[in-house]
DNA sequence: ATAGGGTTAG
């Protein structure tokens, strides 16, 4: 009601903060006004400044975000948006004409936009959708006569630049920001650190940190939350942990969500160890666990393959009666499945929805894929249509997961007419179908359906994966295509695909079937180059080939190279003397296990099992017997003052 | 503020 005449107090201006930034765009737009276009009509028709403006054209008008500026303290929610807004953000559509179009309207109805106003519209939703047109918005209303823009406008258009990642633009407009030289707030503060730390600008959130305590601001819990949250996104895990140290030590304790932030971090990196931990550092100062707290650790163990962990932190969950998210029932039932536990899975189906819950299209679908997986795809099926009858549309990966599972049990004509279906009702069709349906094809030994397959996607225009590749050259391989397979092998590298362990796994031990060893070799080495860390299966499918091939000495030789790595195959002597064995090259395979003793390890007791049943095997049931009875590999022999453990050669001398 | 579906070798 005050409106029109009595004017806030504009700001300063103070043209000389606008330095020119090369990086920013839209500097040079010059809005244009353009008064034959038809204008907007005004949202005030009964606007008093109509009334009284006569001759002289009364001097424009700083318009704020909201009417009522009353001296009753008002939250956001209990102010009235002015209708300025709704027809400002109407005109900012992206068009060419955009700033021309503001500039009118705005001479037109004589108002400036505020930098309150200003800082409004960026944290509109349409603006956070759109980061092109709120910088276009920000470098306009920066123009306008004895303007600036306020921290919180800088802050704003930061904010919507995170969403998108665009970290170019976000440093051009920090710099304009740093020379402004604002005062920090807490709010702002807050605002940048988040912002900065969700794209990974540490140097810049650091120093969003300092300016914050330079000025005084003592960082409140959620300050520190936004700091430790960036550094955790940034992967600045060591920093993160000292910050929470800082905070277990000073005034500002840790809350839930900073140990839950902290805890995020280390299953990031793969520390899932140390994340579990920390719930026990959590108890020990009374910060309960919360939902997010056990989810974020369910997934991380679901991601290792620590499916008992996982269960037993969903069990903890319901322990302590905490409501349990639909994501949680997700990850349960997809770790029981892959256990082959599809009936347990059930059985916690079964619980939830006496709980009153109903589940939804992933529960279904990580239900479906553990019967698919266990073979038991009339079951599968069942539940497919009990989905669909209690109202839940399955999506692609439920149809995938039906696909794969059909194409497992070998039924792959069902499983093509689900891709027909799905291609024909706007089903998206993933990589996924396509992956599991060559690899079901190579499987039956339909390699040029597989290849025909494959072709179509490239048709299709749909992007090929690693899975996709993985299948073709798996089949290719399997059928003695050893020179197409590593054709596509190539065709995988130009194309940007990346490889992955089982590329090479697959391609090895085709090479060594086919007595390719040194190409075999060199396979190995590109994988080792390309940081790819080998698994307990790629280093099986190279020892393999080298002992069969006499070069027991170079496979234990690289065995040794993958410790520092980190890479412990297990049972990889085991399923050396195994190999040797079932080749009936137990002279060799006895001398692999003294070298095992030689570089004192244990040779375990089922080396020796391994080596009896190949010797009866072989028909010589002699040694066997000999070997029976000894206590070679156990048992030790005094040489002078030294202890050794009794050979396996000694079976074949007297 | 902090968590959120599925896949391949032997």
């Amino acid at each position: 009601m005050r409106r029109g005449l009595l004017r806030p107090l504009a700001p300063l201006s103070a043209p000389h903060l606008h330095p020119s930034l090369p990086l920013c765009p839209y500097k040079d737009v010059v809005p244009l006004p353009n008064p034959s276009q038809p204008g907007p009509t005004s949202p005030f028709t009964s606007n008093p400044r109509w009334v009284f403006a006569t001759s002289l054209p009364p001097p424009a008008e700083w318009v704020e975000p909201f009417n009522d500026v009353s001296d009753i303290v008002a939250t956001r929610q209990n102010l009235d948006p002015s209708p300025w807004v709704s027809q400002i953000l109407n005109l900012l559509d992206g068009s060419p004409a955009m700033e021309a179009n503001l500039s009118v309207y705005c001479h037109k109805f004589l108002i400036k936009l505020s930098p309150n106003f200003v800082s409004f519209i960026l944290q509109s939703n349409k603006l956070r959708e759109d980061p092109a047109i709120a910088l276009r918005f920000f470098y306009w209303a920066g123009k306008q006569k004895s303007y600036a823009h306020s921290i919180e406008c800088y802050v704003s258009l930061i904010a919507v630049l995170s969403l998108r990642g665009d970290v170019e633009r976000i440093l051009c407009v920090l710099r304009e920001f740093k020379e402004m030289g604002f005062v920090m707030t807490v709010s702002a503060a807050n605002s940048l650190i988040k912002s900065l730390g969700s794209v990974g600008i540490v140097d810049e959130l650091l120093w969003v940190w300092r300016r914050m305590k330079e000025n005084g601001i003592d960082p409140g819990v959620y300050t520190y939350n936004f700091l430790v949250n960036g550094l955790v996104n940034s992967m600045f895990i060591e920093s993160a942990e000292r910050v929470l140290e800082a905070m277990e030590s000073g005034r500002t304790g840790p809350d839930v969500v900073t140990y839950n932030t902290m805890i995020k971090g280390y299953c990031k990196a793969g520390k899932t160890k140390k994340a579990m931990e920390k719930i026990k550092d959590m108890e020990l100062r009374n910060v309960e666990p919360d939902k997010i707290t056990y989810m974020t650790l369910m997934q991380a163990c679901y991601s290792d393959g620590d499916f008992n962990a996982c269960l037993g932190l969903y069990h903890e969950m319901e322990e302590k009666g905490l409501e349990i998210p639909d994501h949680a029932y997700s990850l349960v039932i997809g770790a029981l499945g892959k256990d082959g536990k599809c009936a347990e899975g059930y059985a916690v189906f079964e619980r939830m929805t006496q709980k009153g819950y109903k589940g939804n299209v992933a529960i279904y679908t990580a239900l479906i894929d553990s019967y698919g997986k266990s073979g038991n795809m009339e079951w599968a099926i069942w539940l497919f249509q009990r989905m669909k009858n209690e109202g839940f549309e399955p999506d692609d990966v439920t149809y995938g997961v039906i696909v794969n599972g059909l194409c497992k049990g070998g039924r792959l004509e069902e499983a093509m007419e689900y891709l027909g279906f799905c291609k024909g009702n706007g089903v998206v069709v993933n990589a996924m179908f396509y992956s599991s349906l060559i690899d079901g094809l190579g499987k039956a030994g339909r390699v040029d359906e597989a290849e025909k397959l494959f072709e179509e996607m490239v048709e299709k225009g749909y992007p090929r994966d690693s899975y996709c590749y993985n299948a073709l050259i798996d089949a290719l391989v399997k059928c003695g295509k050893i020179d197409e397979a590593l054709g596509l092998f190539k065709r995988m590298e130009e194309e940007g695909c990346d490889e992955t362990v089982y590329t090479y796994t697959i391609l090895i031990s085709g090479l060594f079937n086919e007595h390719r060893n040194e190409e075999a070799l060199k396979m190995w080495d590109m994988m080792i180059n390309r940081g790819i860390t080998p698994t307990a299966a790629s280093f099986r499918a190279l020892s393999i080939g080298l002992c069969l091939s006499g070069k027991i000495a170079r496979a234990c030789k690289i065995l040794d190279e993958l410790a520092p790595m980190g890479v412990i195959p297990e049972t990889a002597f085991e399923d050396m003397i195994n190999v040797l064995c079932k080749a009936g090259r137990i002279k060799e395979a006895c001398k692999l296990a003294d070298g095992i003793v030689d570089r004192g390890r244990e040779v375990p007791g089922r080396v020796r099992t391994v080596l009896i049943n190949a010797l009866r095997k072989a028909g010589n049931s002699d040694l066997a017997m000999k070997l029976l009875h000894s206590k070679i590999g156990i048992g030790y022999d005094r040489m002078g003052s030294i202890k050794r453990r009794v050979k396996f050669r000694l079976l074949f001398e007297n």
